[in-house]
Parts: C-alpha cells; sequence; structure tokens
DNA sequence: ATGTAATATTGCAATATTACGATATTAAAA
DNA sequence: TTTTAATATCGTAATATTGCAATATTACAT
C-alpha cells in the first residue's frame, strides 16, 4: 500500500486536498509570486529568478495550470503566462468555505 | 535529487508550502471536519468513520497536531482532541494575505 | 530549409508520503 | 497485579513527488 484511498471521502474533500496540493509546494508558491509581480511572465525569467532548472520549473508550472490557475497567450517564441484571477479567487472562497465552516461548528 | 530545495525560498513561503500540506491530504481535511462536528473527539471514532487504520489516522493526527491545530485533553485513557481554534483561523489569515498580496498585483 | 531560442517531455534517481501490521505504551478497570 | 481498551510508535512496502540531464518540440529568424 502507499497511495491515497480517494475513493472513501467526498468529491468535496478530494477537491479541496488537491487545490490545498498546488499550494504545498514553494517552488509553486514563488512562481505564483513572481507572475503576479511581473506584468507578464515568461518561464526562463523563472528559473534564474528561483533557481530551480528549467524543467523543473515547466513541471511546476504544468501542475499549476491544470489546477486552471493560469492563463497563458503566446508572444512569439515565448508564453506569457498570466494568473487566472478569477480561478485564483475561486480556490480563495473555497478554502475560506471549509475554514469558516470548519472553525464556526467547533466546541 | 528529489527532495525539496528549501533553502532557495524565504522562511515566509516555506512556511506557507507547510501550513497547505496539512490540508493536501482529504483524510486530514476529513479529520478536522470531524473533529470541528463533535464536542469533543476520540481517535477510534475517526476511524469508525474515516475508514483508515488506526495507525494511520493517528499518523495524521500527528502531523495536524504538529502544525499546532489541536488542543488534546486527557479523558481517562482516551484523547480528547480539539480544534485551536485560534491557530487554525491564524492561518486562514495567512492564506488569504497570501491570496490577496498575490491577486492584487496581478495584470 | 536551416539555425536558434524558448518551452515541453521523457527517463531516471533521490526523497517523501501514505498505509498498515506488529508491537509498545499508557491508564483505567477488574 | 493482571487484564483490557485506547492511542502511539516502529518497520516496511507501495506509491507519489521532486529535480535534473538529455532530448523533443515549437515557432520565429536568417
Amino acid at each position: 500500500m502507499g497511495a491515497s484511498k480517494l475513493h472513501i471521502y467526498s468529491e468535496e474533500i478530494n477537491q479541496m486536498a488537491t487545490m490545498a496540493k498546488v499550494f504545498a509546494h514553494p517552488a509553486r508558491l514563488s512562481i505564483l509570486q513572481y507572475i503576479s509581480k511581473q506584468d507578464s511572465c515568461i518561464c526562463n525569467d523563472i528559473v534564474d529568478e528561483i533557481g530551480l532548472s528549467q524543467p523543473t520549473i515547466s513541471q511546476h508550472l504544468k501542475v499549476i495550470n491544470e489546477a486552471g490557475l493560469l492563463k497563458g497567450s503566446f508572444e512569439g517564441k515565448s508564453i506569457c503566462y498570466c494568473l487566472n484571477v478569477d480561478r485564483f479567487q475561486e480556490f480563495q472562497s473555497h478554502l475560506n468555505t471549509f475554514f469558516n465552516t470548519t472553525a464556526s461548528n467547533c466546541c
């Protein structure tokens, strides 16, 4: 054994865990922060900024992107990544709902 | 290689990632929800409720506890776990700060 | 078409996480 | 003191994650 037993939890809980996982690595938090600080963002910029290899950054970007947190637009041979603010705030809202409902019930 | 390169990030970012990690597993989310629903909580109750073995639950409880999210009081041979609401709300507040500052800077 | 720069994918090694059986610990009960 | 019930820890197997070198892809420039 070793894998998470996802089937024993509700869909809602699993989604929440998946969302949290995106934020559970400092590289991804740094990337999100960095993207938000720029007007736009090119992957190699982040490589210089953060100090991980290009493939590793690319992999983290993929995780962030698959969570729906990026909007990308092509600019010549490079890609301009932008934060999908709507989706980002959706994440925030879901997490706050979890926090609020959980805390309010407590002894 | 394979381990996270924690030294290349700021203390703040690392702390945030550590916090998110607590919420990045459905079992831990379920445990937090379950604890908050009860007045008090005994580990074996959660075992029946969630469907993981007693050692596994105990391990997850340890992670949650090490994050400072539990208040425990002994009741005979069992332990009454309670959510540390103050700490919980501290988490919420930190995460919201990250979300707000990140989103507001964005293009 | 060929070269070049930017990004993605593949393959793999190192490490971390998850889960559980077996066992230890703890404290009340008999 | 022995038993019993609740929880923690240990050891280990399975799986996931992280990181990077090598390579592939993509799209512009020459």
